[in-house]
RNA sequence: GGCGGGAUAGCUCAGUCGGUAGAGCAAUGGAAUCAUAAUCCAUUGGUCGGGGGUUCGAGUCCCUCUCCCGCCA
């Protein structure tokens, strides 16, 4: 059979903000089934980029004091940076603020106007005289116009669901300089008729989407009603492309963040020496897409009827996954469940997450739940006891009493194998048609059986009394551990490079489960996975809620206000020490850390690890100055080690942070109060 | 408000064509001590969100109510 080409996507991060464990959901699926094709031989690309344009970002880098490049470079540099962490592989991870991307958006334009399928007409809009800008409907503020309910969106009401024109609220005013009162003005604006392509659209929709999804979509398509047109450009200052031979006039981050897949392609491919059209408009190449069910309107109706209008092919298949829920509730920032994938990664092993997901993602739309205690749970009965445990006890017992050298199987361990690989054509339909949560259980199933033969076989007996015997049951062991980490390489891929160098193998591909290993040595045991303790999820949970409220975009600065009123007991209860640093170090694997090295004087010596990176990012500039500790907080355990206390710092910007720091006679252990 | 999805064991979920409820984990009892307190054997545990209907028979089909979630361009 001759391989698959195949082109994957996942949608674009905004480059306003940071990846957090909802992001990951995609990115992770998308990985898992890339990495699966690529081991089956398959020609696989995993394409994506940062969305880097629009209003959002214009006004956050203005509220910054930087440009939006500048901006958006930092974002560049934080997504890939966690989503290397997280063994996400691209194959690019481009942008589309690139030239490449400029072109494919000029093209399209082209040949949309030209087949015409564009229009313009005037509406009116909402414009700040002092910003000098046109505000899209989430920037202005004011009273609903149906429920009078004050400090609403322009577009809709959260109090009575109404949902109406920016221009028909009362008292509207501008959420970016926070004050003005914008004018109407009218502006001319280039349109997309969508419903020219209706047909073409009911008929696409039933080959390549999820019928669910189809159906709901459809909901639009009736008889009586025309499929609304689509504003695809927005008025100067917007950081963007400018729409050609239309000057002041610049495309809708929304058409030029899908074209960007396109954009992000040929840039592989001029990289790699690649053509384009073998990839994209090429029949006999494939093309997916994996996006939330947020972005559906997008990727299902827009994007493959512009793809149609401009002559381009369009996706084989649109993959819709559903939203991430935190122990069963959307993500919250007060309850600490609001997790960047940094803050994760600050304390538990990326490799559990993936392993999570995996267990609960499937091919539907539903929402996909993390709940932490279940996360803990699974993670380490699983993987740590159930799987890892095999080569723990396997390797280790080869190591100690035979040698580290494999023998040959037994026959009741040849029968195992073979009914290990009677479920490789299972487990890979399950990748391929992304029921990845049936996968864990597979291989669980595996894992028990392997278990039960080990306790069955009781080699610890028998390696006294028969060596021989002995390392066939080890070398059996052995290789059925082996099979589960080829199934699970998808989903495990650095544990399975682990194990790959602990038998000193080659990467494995779905080929390598042909291989049967005897008669050779095995490298000595280190370990795989280990267990996640319940204070580092609580650590991750507490470092992830705010530690000041969410202030909207807003000009003014503002400060916290302040707590409730308390007796002095319940502040006698901390005891806080001056403390010396001895030595202060940035944390290898994480921009937040910072990790001190304290002395206390006579009580001896403590190892702090401070979430201060951003405010000194060059930590040595705090050697030997005095801080202040809280000493007897109860030890953490991270994942760079236990920080046993807390150094005090003041402001409430994280980035400005300045850590108080006692003058005078103060000498290390001191008490405060 | 409209539309859609969901509610099954302590937890996470499966349940096809209607035939008196399944898995894993947790819990309990035992075994084992090679292994990262990991492993093995056994057991317990459910009015399938409430009510009504169709049917010989309903977790499954129909109606209704309650609660949760999402979407409404």
């Amino acid at each position: 059979m001759q391989n698959r080409r195949i082109v994957v996507t996942a949608a674009l991060p905004y480059a306003n903000g940071d990846i957090h464990l909802g992001h990951l959901v995609e990115y992770l699926q998308t990985d898992f089934w890339v990495r699966f094709q690529k081991m089956r031989g398959n020609e696989c690309l995993y394409i994506c980029a940062d969305d880097t344009h629009g209003t959002p970002i214009m006004i956050r880098a203005r509220r910054d004091g930087i440009t939006p490049e500048e901006l958006i470079e930092a974002s560049y540099a934080r997504h890939t940076k966690d989503f290397a962490e997280f063994q996400i592989e691209f194959d690019n991870f481009y942008t589309t603020n690139s030239p490449e991307n400029r072109d494919f958006c000029n093209t399209i334009f082209k040949r949309l106007e030209k087949n015409g399928a564009l229009y313009c007409k005037d509406i009116p809009q909402l414009y700040c005289p002092d910003d000098k800008m046109f505000l899209p409907d989430r920037f202005v503020r004011g009273t609903c116009p149906k429920c009078n309910a004050p400090d609403q969106y322009g577009d809709s009401c959260e109090k009575c669901g109404a949902t109406y024109a920016p221009i028909e609220m009362k008292d509207a005013h501008c959420a970016v300089c926070g004050k003005a009162k914008p004018e109407v003005r009218n502006s001319e604006h280039i349109f997309f008729d969508l419903d020219q392509f209706r047909n073409y659209l009911k008929d696409w929709l039933s080959k390549h989407v999820a019928t669910d999804v189809a159906n709901k979509l459809l909901e639009w398509f009736s008889d009586d009603s025309k499929l609304l047109p689509w504003d695809i450009s927005r008025d100067a200052p917007y950081f963007g492309f400018e729409i050609p031979d239309h000057p002041g006039k610049f495309f809708y981050v929304w058409l030029d963040a899908p074209v960007g897949y396109m954009a992000s392609l040929l840039n592989w491919c001029l990289k790699n020496g690649e053509k384009f059209d073998r990839w994209w408009n090429n029949p006999d190449a494939e093309l997916y897409h994996f996006i939330g069910k947020d972005i559906v309107r997008f990727h299902c109706l827009f994007w493959p009827a512009m793809l149609h209008a401009s002559d381009f092919k369009g996706p084989d298949q649109v993959f819709v996954h559903g939203f991430l829920t935190v122990n069963g509730e959307k993500m919250s920032k007060s309850r600490g469940t609001f997790i960047n994938a940094r803050t994760y990664l600050d304390f538990l092993d990326p490799a559990f997450l993936r392993y999570y997901y995996a267990c609960k993602i499937n091919n539907t739309t539903d929402d996909v739940d993390l709940s932490l205690d279940d996360f803990s749970q699974r993670v380490n009965s699983d993987l740590v006891g159930k799987i890892t445990n095999l080569a723990s006890r396997g390797a280790q017992m080869l190591h100690k009493s035979l040698d580290g050298i494999l023998g040959e199987m037994d026959e009741a361990g040849k029968k195992l194998v073979s009914m290990f690989l009677s479920r490789a054509d299972i487990i890979a339909e399950h990748y391929e048609a992304r029921r990845f949560s049936q996968v864990p259980v597979e291989v669980c199933k595996l894992a028990d059986a392997a278990n039960e033969y080990f306790d069955g076989a009781q080699p610890w007996k028998t390696i006294k009394t028969d060596v021989e015997a002995t390392r066939k049951v080890l070398t059996t062991i052995l290789n059925l551990f082996r099979l589960i980490t080829i199934y699970m390489k998808p989903i495990l891929p650095h544990y399975a490079t682990k194990v790959e160098k602990l038998f000193m193998e080659e990467p494995y591909t779905w080929e390598s489960l042909k291989t049967v290993l005897e008669n050779r040595p095995v490298a000595p045991y280190e370990y795989l996975a280990v267990r996640v303790l319940p204070e580092q999820v609580a650590g991750m949970v507490d470092a992830s809620k705010p530690a000041v409220p969410e202030v909207l975009i807003s000009a003014e600065p503002t400060v916290e206000p302040l707590k409730a009123e308390i007796e002095i007991g319940a502040f006698a209860v901390s005891d806080m020490r001056v403390a010396l640093v001895e030595n202060a170090a940035p944390v290898e694997g994480s921009d937040k850390l910072i990790q001190l090295t304290l002395s206390l004087g006579p009580l001896g010596t403590r190892n702090v690890f401070s979430g201060i990176r951003a405010s000194y990012p060059d930590p040595t500039v705090l050697n030997g100055k005095l801080v202040v500790l809280l000493a007897n907080l109860k030890p953490r355990k991270m994942r760079f080690g236990i920080s046993e206390g807390m150094v005090l710092s003041a402001g409430s910007d994280t980035s400005k942070l300045c850590v108080i720091s006692p003058a005078g006679n103060a000498k290390p252990g001191d008490p405060i109060g």
